[in-house]
DNA sequence: GTGCTGCTTAGACAAACTTCGAAACACGAG
DNA sequence: CTCGTGTTTCGAAGTTTGTCTAAGCAGCAC
Protein backbone atom coordinates (compact mmCIF):
# COMPACT_ATOMS: atom_id res chain seq x y z
CA UNK A 1 0.00 0.00 0.00
CA UNK A 2 2.89 2.61 0.79
CA UNK A 3 5.66 1.67 -1.25
CA UNK A 4 4.14 0.16 -4.32
CA UNK A 5 6.95 -2.59 -5.61
CA UNK A 6 7.53 -1.52 -9.04
CA UNK A 7 9.15 -4.90 -10.19
CA UNK A 8 5.70 -5.86 -11.70
CA UNK A 9 3.80 -3.93 -14.32
CA UNK A 10 2.66 -0.54 -14.60
CA UNK A 11 0.52 0.69 -11.79
CA UNK A 12 -3.60 0.49 -13.04
CA UNK A 13 -3.77 4.42 -15.06
CA UNK A 14 -7.53 4.74 -14.64
CA UNK A 15 -9.56 3.18 -12.13
CA UNK A 16 -13.15 3.31 -13.24
CA UNK A 17 -14.97 2.02 -10.18
CA UNK A 18 -14.30 3.20 -6.94
CA UNK A 19 -14.80 1.17 -3.84
CA UNK A 20 -18.13 3.09 -2.84
CA UNK A 21 -19.74 2.88 -6.37
CA UNK A 22 -18.42 -0.73 -6.74
CA UNK A 23 -20.62 -1.50 -3.44
CA UNK A 24 -23.39 0.38 -4.79
CA UNK A 25 -23.47 -1.27 -7.89
CA UNK A 26 -23.31 -4.91 -6.07
CA UNK A 27 -26.61 -4.41 -4.36
CA UNK A 28 -28.08 -3.46 -7.76
CA UNK A 29 -26.47 -6.73 -9.83
CA UNK A 30 -27.11 -8.92 -6.49
CA UNK A 31 -30.70 -8.34 -6.80
CA UNK A 32 -31.18 -9.58 -10.04
CA UNK A 33 -28.81 -12.38 -9.77
CA UNK A 34 -30.87 -14.57 -8.45
CA UNK A 35 -33.12 -16.94 -11.49
CA UNK A 36 -36.50 -16.36 -9.32
CA UNK A 37 -36.03 -12.70 -9.27
CA UNK A 38 -34.37 -12.57 -13.06
CA UNK A 39 -37.36 -14.22 -14.30
CA UNK A 40 -40.18 -11.99 -12.59
CA UNK A 41 -38.06 -9.12 -13.68
CA UNK A 42 -38.43 -10.01 -17.29
CA UNK A 43 -42.22 -11.42 -16.91
CA UNK A 44 -43.02 -7.66 -15.91
CA UNK A 45 -41.42 -6.17 -18.30
CA UNK A 46 -42.59 -8.24 -21.27
CA UNK A 47 -46.47 -7.93 -19.43
CA UNK A 48 -48.86 -6.10 -22.11
CA UNK A 49 -48.79 -2.92 -20.64
CA UNK A 50 -46.43 -3.20 -18.73
CA UNK A 51 -47.56 -4.02 -15.45
CA UNK A 52 -48.24 -7.03 -13.96
CA UNK A 53 -50.01 -8.65 -10.82
CA UNK A 54 -48.86 -10.53 -8.21
CA UNK A 55 -50.97 -13.47 -8.54
CA UNK A 56 -49.78 -14.11 -12.05
CA UNK A 57 -46.48 -14.08 -10.69
CA UNK A 58 -47.19 -16.41 -8.32
CA UNK A 59 -48.46 -18.63 -10.93
CA UNK A 60 -46.03 -19.00 -13.04
CA UNK A 61 -43.59 -20.53 -9.87
CA UNK A 62 -43.30 -23.78 -8.24
CA UNK A 63 -42.99 -20.74 -4.98
CA UNK A 64 -44.85 -20.04 -2.26
CA UNK A 65 -47.24 -16.62 -2.12
CA UNK A 66 -44.26 -15.19 0.79
CA UNK A 67 -41.30 -15.93 -0.74
CA UNK A 68 -42.43 -14.38 -4.12
CA UNK A 69 -43.30 -11.15 -2.42
CA UNK A 70 -39.71 -11.56 -0.99
CA UNK A 71 -38.30 -12.00 -4.08
CA UNK A 72 -40.36 -8.68 -4.94
CA UNK A 73 -39.35 -6.65 -2.09
CA UNK A 74 -35.54 -7.22 -3.54
CA UNK A 75 -36.20 -5.97 -6.41
CA UNK A 76 -38.43 -3.38 -5.11
CA UNK A 77 -35.55 -1.98 -2.54
CA UNK A 78 -32.92 -1.74 -5.21
CA UNK A 79 -35.24 0.19 -6.99
CA UNK A 80 -35.96 -1.90 -10.30
CA UNK A 81 -39.09 -2.18 -10.24
CA UNK A 82 -42.18 -0.09 -8.37
CA UNK A 83 -45.59 -1.21 -7.41
CA UNK A 84 -49.25 0.21 -6.50
CA UNK A 85 -52.30 -1.39 -4.81
CA UNK A 86 -55.21 -0.94 -6.56
CA UNK A 87 -58.22 -2.66 -4.95
CA UNK A 88 -57.74 -5.94 -4.31
CA UNK A 89 -54.51 -6.32 -6.22
CA UNK A 90 -51.21 -4.71 -6.42
CA UNK A 91 -49.53 -4.15 -9.68
CA UNK A 92 -45.68 -4.47 -10.32
CA UNK A 93 -43.93 -2.50 -13.16
CA UNK A 94 -40.03 -1.75 -14.02
CA UNK A 95 -38.47 1.87 -13.35
CA UNK A 96 -36.19 1.52 -16.92
CA UNK A 97 -33.75 4.31 -15.77
CA UNK A 98 -32.67 1.86 -13.00
CA UNK A 99 -32.37 -1.31 -15.26
CA UNK A 100 -30.44 0.92 -17.72
CA UNK A 101 -27.96 1.23 -15.90
CA UNK A 102 -26.88 -1.73 -15.68
CA UNK A 103 -26.73 -2.35 -19.18
CA UNK A 104 -24.69 0.35 -19.54
CA UNK A 105 -22.40 -0.94 -16.63
CA UNK A 106 -21.05 -3.36 -19.15
CA UNK A 107 -20.86 -1.46 -22.66
CA UNK A 108 -17.40 -0.12 -22.21
CA UNK A 109 -15.98 -3.52 -20.79
CA UNK A 110 -17.41 -5.16 -23.79
CA UNK A 111 -15.11 -3.48 -25.97
CA UNK A 112 -11.83 -5.29 -26.92
CA UNK A 113 -9.88 -2.68 -24.30
CA UNK A 114 -8.01 -0.54 -26.17
CA UNK A 115 -4.57 1.26 -25.45
CA UNK B 1 -51.80 -24.89 -10.12
CA UNK B 2 -54.08 -26.83 -11.95
CA UNK B 3 -56.80 -24.77 -12.71
CA UNK B 4 -56.17 -21.00 -13.16
CA UNK B 5 -58.22 -18.38 -11.43
CA UNK B 6 -58.92 -16.50 -14.43
CA UNK B 7 -59.84 -13.57 -12.37
CA UNK B 8 -56.96 -11.57 -12.16
CA UNK B 9 -55.30 -10.08 -15.53
CA UNK B 10 -54.40 -11.39 -18.64
CA UNK B 11 -51.77 -14.65 -18.75
CA UNK B 12 -48.75 -13.29 -20.00
CA UNK B 13 -48.27 -12.94 -23.50
CA UNK B 14 -44.56 -14.04 -23.89
CA UNK B 15 -41.82 -15.17 -21.37
CA UNK B 16 -38.74 -14.00 -22.22
CA UNK B 17 -36.97 -15.92 -19.83
CA UNK B 18 -36.65 -19.81 -19.67
CA UNK B 19 -36.14 -21.40 -16.41
CA UNK B 20 -32.86 -22.98 -17.50
CA UNK B 21 -32.14 -19.71 -19.14
CA UNK B 22 -32.79 -17.81 -15.88
CA UNK B 23 -30.71 -20.41 -14.02
CA UNK B 24 -27.72 -20.15 -16.45
CA UNK B 25 -27.74 -15.94 -16.48
CA UNK B 26 -28.16 -16.32 -13.09
CA UNK B 27 -24.74 -17.73 -12.49
CA UNK B 28 -23.06 -15.73 -15.14
CA UNK B 29 -24.21 -12.46 -13.04
CA UNK B 30 -24.03 -13.96 -9.50
CA UNK B 31 -20.01 -13.68 -10.60
CA UNK B 32 -20.26 -9.98 -10.47
CA UNK B 33 -22.63 -9.31 -7.78
CA UNK B 34 -19.55 -8.65 -5.68
CA UNK B 35 -17.99 -4.87 -4.59
CA UNK B 36 -14.86 -7.06 -5.28
CA UNK B 37 -14.98 -8.96 -8.46
CA UNK B 38 -16.73 -5.60 -10.11
CA UNK B 39 -13.76 -4.34 -9.07
CA UNK B 40 -11.23 -6.80 -10.13
CA UNK B 41 -13.72 -6.84 -13.45
CA UNK B 42 -13.03 -2.78 -14.13
CA UNK B 43 -9.40 -2.86 -13.17
CA UNK B 44 -8.50 -5.87 -15.63
CA UNK B 45 -10.66 -3.78 -18.33
CA UNK B 46 -9.16 -0.52 -18.03
CA UNK B 47 -5.70 -1.95 -17.33
CA UNK B 48 -3.27 -0.24 -20.39
CA UNK B 49 -2.20 -3.42 -22.75
CA UNK B 50 -5.82 -5.03 -21.43
CA UNK B 51 -4.33 -7.02 -19.32
CA UNK B 52 -3.38 -7.15 -16.01
CA UNK B 53 -1.24 -9.06 -13.69
CA UNK B 54 -2.46 -10.36 -10.65
CA UNK B 55 0.15 -8.56 -7.87
CA UNK B 56 -1.41 -5.19 -9.13
CA UNK B 57 -5.11 -6.38 -8.35
CA UNK B 58 -3.94 -7.94 -4.88
CA UNK B 59 -2.11 -4.77 -4.08
CA UNK B 60 -5.43 -2.59 -4.57
CA UNK B 61 -7.39 -4.35 -1.96
CA UNK B 62 -7.21 -4.75 1.73
CA UNK B 63 -7.56 -8.43 1.15
CA UNK B 64 -5.25 -11.38 1.26
CA UNK B 65 -4.17 -13.37 -2.09
CA UNK B 66 -6.43 -16.22 -1.27
CA UNK B 67 -9.03 -14.27 -1.48
CA UNK B 68 -8.37 -12.35 -4.25
CA UNK B 69 -7.41 -16.12 -6.46
CA UNK B 70 -10.50 -17.54 -5.12
CA UNK B 71 -12.57 -14.31 -6.91
CA UNK B 72 -10.90 -14.17 -10.17
CA UNK B 73 -11.25 -18.28 -10.30
CA UNK B 74 -15.15 -17.31 -9.81
CA UNK B 75 -15.17 -14.73 -12.56
CA UNK B 76 -12.88 -17.14 -14.65
CA UNK B 77 -14.85 -20.28 -14.14
CA UNK B 78 -17.82 -17.86 -15.43
CA UNK B 79 -15.89 -17.00 -18.67
CA UNK B 80 -16.02 -13.62 -18.07
CA UNK B 81 -11.87 -13.58 -18.04
CA UNK B 82 -9.17 -15.51 -18.79
CA UNK B 83 -5.52 -15.57 -18.06
CA UNK B 84 -1.98 -17.06 -19.30
CA UNK B 85 1.24 -17.84 -17.01
CA UNK B 86 4.10 -15.44 -18.24
CA UNK B 87 7.15 -16.09 -16.39
CA UNK B 88 6.94 -15.26 -12.77
CA UNK B 89 3.72 -13.51 -12.90
CA UNK B 90 -0.15 -14.66 -14.29
CA UNK B 91 -1.89 -12.10 -16.88
CA UNK B 92 -5.87 -11.79 -16.79
CA UNK B 93 -7.53 -10.35 -19.54
CA UNK B 94 -11.44 -9.73 -20.67
CA UNK B 95 -13.37 -12.18 -22.63
CA UNK B 96 -15.19 -9.44 -24.62
CA UNK B 97 -18.17 -11.81 -25.54
CA UNK B 98 -19.24 -12.65 -22.36
CA UNK B 99 -19.33 -9.59 -21.14
CA UNK B 100 -21.41 -7.90 -23.80
CA UNK B 101 -23.92 -10.74 -22.99
CA UNK B 102 -24.71 -9.31 -20.12
CA UNK B 103 -24.95 -6.07 -21.60
CA UNK B 104 -27.31 -7.11 -24.12
CA UNK B 105 -29.35 -8.92 -21.25
CA UNK B 106 -31.03 -5.20 -19.84
CA UNK B 107 -31.34 -3.65 -23.27
CA UNK B 108 -34.87 -4.88 -24.38
CA UNK B 109 -35.96 -4.15 -20.58
CA UNK B 110 -34.65 -0.85 -19.62
CA UNK B 111 -36.87 0.38 -23.03
CA UNK B 112 -40.03 1.90 -21.18
CA UNK B 113 -42.20 -1.26 -22.06
CA UNK B 114 -44.05 -1.30 -25.75
CA UNK B 115 -47.76 -2.86 -25.51
C1' DG C 1 20.64 -27.91 -6.36
C1' DT C 2 18.90 -24.54 -2.83
C1' DG C 3 16.36 -20.71 -1.63
C1' DC C 4 13.07 -16.99 -2.64
C1' DT C 5 9.00 -14.93 -4.66
C1' DG C 6 4.40 -15.25 -6.92
C1' DC C 7 0.13 -17.58 -7.27
C1' DT C 8 -3.23 -21.31 -6.47
C1' DT C 9 -5.54 -25.03 -3.87
C1' DA C 10 -7.60 -27.14 0.38
C1' DG C 11 -10.05 -26.94 4.55
C1' DA C 12 -12.72 -24.37 8.12
C1' DC C 13 -15.75 -20.96 9.94
C1' DA C 14 -18.95 -16.84 10.26
C1' DA C 15 -22.25 -14.25 7.68
C1' DA C 16 -25.79 -13.86 4.36
C1' DC C 17 -29.30 -15.73 1.41
C1' DT C 18 -33.38 -18.72 0.02
C1' DT C 19 -37.18 -20.91 1.35
C1' DC C 20 -40.90 -22.19 4.22
C1' DG C 21 -45.13 -22.10 7.65
C1' DA C 22 -47.86 -19.19 10.55
C1' DA C 23 -49.75 -14.91 11.46
C1' DA C 24 -51.08 -10.17 10.43
C1' DC C 25 -52.78 -6.50 7.38
C1' DA C 26 -55.74 -4.50 3.33
C1' DC C 27 -59.64 -4.46 0.65
C1' DG C 28 -64.17 -5.73 -1.47
C1' DA C 29 -68.62 -8.50 -0.96
C1' DG C 30 -72.58 -9.67 1.30
C1' DC D 1 -70.03 -5.59 10.68
C1' DT D 2 -68.32 -10.01 9.35
C1' DC D 3 -66.27 -12.98 6.09
C1' DG D 4 -63.20 -14.38 2.32
C1' DT D 5 -59.46 -13.40 -0.77
C1' DG D 6 -55.01 -11.25 -1.89
C1' DT D 7 -50.61 -9.71 -0.13
C1' DT D 8 -47.09 -8.74 3.18
C1' DT D 9 -44.49 -9.39 7.57
C1' DC D 10 -42.41 -12.39 11.07
C1' DG D 11 -39.40 -15.94 12.89
C1' DA D 12 -36.80 -20.33 11.68
C1' DA D 13 -34.43 -24.22 9.05
C1' DG D 14 -31.03 -25.48 5.31
C1' DT D 15 -27.83 -24.02 1.97
C1' DT D 16 -24.59 -20.99 -0.24
C1' DT D 17 -20.94 -17.46 -0.14
C1' DG D 18 -16.82 -14.65 1.41
C1' DT D 19 -12.89 -14.69 4.05
C1' DC D 20 -9.12 -16.53 6.48
C1' DT D 21 -4.86 -19.72 7.65
C1' DA D 22 -1.93 -23.38 6.15
C1' DA D 23 0.03 -25.88 2.61
C1' DG D 24 1.37 -26.90 -2.23
C1' DC D 25 3.01 -25.86 -7.06
C1' DA D 26 5.72 -22.95 -10.61
C1' DG D 27 9.51 -20.28 -12.05
C1' DC D 28 13.68 -17.08 -11.38
C1' DA D 29 18.34 -16.07 -9.06
C1' DC D 30 22.37 -17.55 -7.17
Amino acid sequence: MAAPTATCCAPIAREPLAETEAAELAVLLKAVADPVRLRLLSMIGSHAGGEACVCDLTDAFDLTAPTISHHLKVLRTAGLIDCERRGTWVYYWIVPAAVARLGELFSPLAEPAAV
